[in-house]
DNA sequence: TTAAAAAAGTGATATTAATCATTTTTTTTG
DNA sequence: CAAAAAAAATGATTAATATCACTTTTTTAA
């Protein structure tokens, strides 16, 4: 059940309106001055607010500013219902960011639809998953405002205990973020490839890097100011949606890697790693691929010894599921990799 | 810079309107008629538009729907500039959903006011983080909407595959969320506590559950109903930081596990869980605790078997580091055991 | 093109922790 | 309170994989 708060001074309008809303179904708040009305707009939030201008204690300019500046109220739509017609008094009122202006006198279906329109412009029904298609138009606009650069080989891109300030988008190449035991021994966490974002996780929680990032091959990023993804995370609700959609994804996955590391033999580990590898740097259509990564990233990735992923990888190669040409990994069936037992 | 879109017949009015936008400083674009001006909105997604109501081919009426319909533009402030001044065109206007209306003619100043306040009503200055303070405050809404159940010892509360329809808030007792192997081994990647919500992972991306939750004692929980959740996320920024705050915050603790059980010691690991248990558990300042958990329980958590843990919390005995009353584990020093190498 | 350096691979061994079997302890229930 | 059931602990054994030392292959740079 919505509710609505009613602030106005003369009885009769305020029981009257208060009336109409009830008979509609709201639960309705009412408040005889601006005062009463901001004391009982912060205790109950309600949903939508209708204010007269003219009162005693507090007029409704006074109300509305004191409910904005208040992050709690700030967003409940607001609706002036007042007997001032002039259009210099109706500029004010919405120049001081009312929603909506109602001159007095009106009839029910005048304030029942000035509210139903207001609320039905806050609950915009917005998709919460966007397709994607229609990722990329969403996602256009706060690309335009990253700068492009360039990293090499092996390249780090942030440490640990830096302050982040930018989120960063993979034009080209690949990203990893590890982490790193104390003895030095890496584990990386997740790769990234072109048209991924990366970097937001330490941007949504307000401290500094828990990991690293570093590239693995040539690789070109957009770096997007802090400030810019923040503001975009507020405004838009579209995107804010996207990126919670990418954190639960990630937790997602987190999920199944430590299932795999506390559980899975290193064989298996070593197989859907490739597997994953293969999904991230190759073409999605075929069953072969060919990978270029070093046996050391590989490691860091399965959670295990260079040496041990030598081995898997050796064994693989009798078993026919992969080939090796220099340093590169062909897989040939990711289908029957994907499939290894135990 | 702002982007504006004029969308207007009248070319004087078009072109002077342009050039006051112009002239204080924003990107703008004109469209002719409806039709151009709804591309133009699409394909540019400007921050403000502005639009006259009687135009050829589509009118402003048809603009704003279209405009509304559409994701991608339904959030941008839409303006109505028309010579229409009647009360009831100015009613049907605002209960399309326009956000301001402003009858011809108007000078420099009310267009420019106009503008600058529905710009500013877009971005709010709403702090993304809330203090611990604000956060009860600022949950306590959302809590009041979930209905209250409660749950004996072991009790499932979903599992994998489900498709979920709360989001759940701990009153009273733990709660694990845990993923089971082929072969019947489970790994429980978080505890939950009183204060703590739940099952927001798989309700921010929209899929069915991918792990499982039940209670460790008996516990309490507020189930808040997925539309309420979604509503609340939708139209209050600070519920949507809040909650990307936990969801990033779950990443990096995952993270930390990632490491840990690729190359920690299963006697680290243990440790490590005692000291994380203890701390959801209980008393903070405290440097001892008792624990009633199972090793079952325990060993889900650490990742290991059953007997493993069992050994590790008898060494841990003979070391002074914890001990034991019937089933129950005492943490003598809990500092002692973080301090537990390799 | 070749020497030097780096990366990858292999063999032997040690160690950790899983597994299975069994006993002991604790909890539950009639 | 006692018997039954469940949970926890322990001993013996085994399997997996990390480690160390060394060789081979590949890459880099002179």
């Amino acid at each position: 059940m919505k509710k609505a708060l009613i602030i106005e001074d003369s009885d009769d309008i305020r029981e009257s309106t208060a009336e109409i809303l009830d008979l509609a179904g709201y639960a309705t708040f009412t408040a005889k001055n601006g005062k009463i009305g901001v004391d009982l707009a912060i205790k109950h939030t309600p949903d939508i607010i209708l204010c007269d201008i003219m009162m005693p204690e507090l007029d409704g300019y006074g109300v509305l500013y004191l409910l904005q500046k208040n992050p709690q109220t700030a967003g409940i739509p607001f609706i002036f219902m007042t007997a001032k017609a002039e259009r210099s008094d109706m500029r004010k009122g919405m120049e001081m960011g009312a929603d909506d202006y109602l001159t007095k006198p009106f009839d029910d279906v005048e304030l029942f639809n000035a509210i139903e329109s207001r609320l039905k412009k806050r609950h915009k029904p917005v998709g919460f998953k966007a397709t994607a298609g229609d990722k990329e138009t969403l996602f256009a606009e706060l690309k335009a405002k990253g700068k492009p650069r360039s990293f090499g080989q092996k390249q780090i891109i942030y440490v640990e205990h830096d302050q982040p300030s930018y989120l960063y988008y993979v034009v080209k190449g690949q990203v990893k973020t590890y982490k790193r035991a104390k003895d030095g021994r890496e584990l990386s966490s997740t790769l990234y490839h072109a048209g991924d974002f990366f970097g937001y996780q330490s941007l949504c929680n307000g401290t500094s890097y828990t990991d690293n990032a570093a590239t693995l091959a040539d690789v070109e990023l957009l770096l997007i100011a802090k400030a810019d993804f923040m503001d975009y995370l507020q405004s838009h609700q579209e995107i804010s949606g996207a990126f919670m959609s990418m954190l639960s994804n990630n937790a997602q996955h987190k999920d199944e890697q430590l299932l795999r590391l506390a559980y899975f033999s290193v064989r298996k580990r070593v197989a859907e790693t490739l597997v994953e590898v293969a999904h991230k740097f190759g073409d999605k259509q075929s069953d072969e691929c060919t990978l270029r990564i070093s046996r050391d990233d590989l490691a860091a990735l399965v959670g295990t010894a260079s040496e041990t992923v030598s081995r898997m990888l050796a064994d693989f190669k009798d078993e026919k599921l992969i080939e090796k040409n220099g340093n590169a990994i062909h897989i040939v069936s990711i289908e029957k990799l994907r499939n290894i037992k135990q």
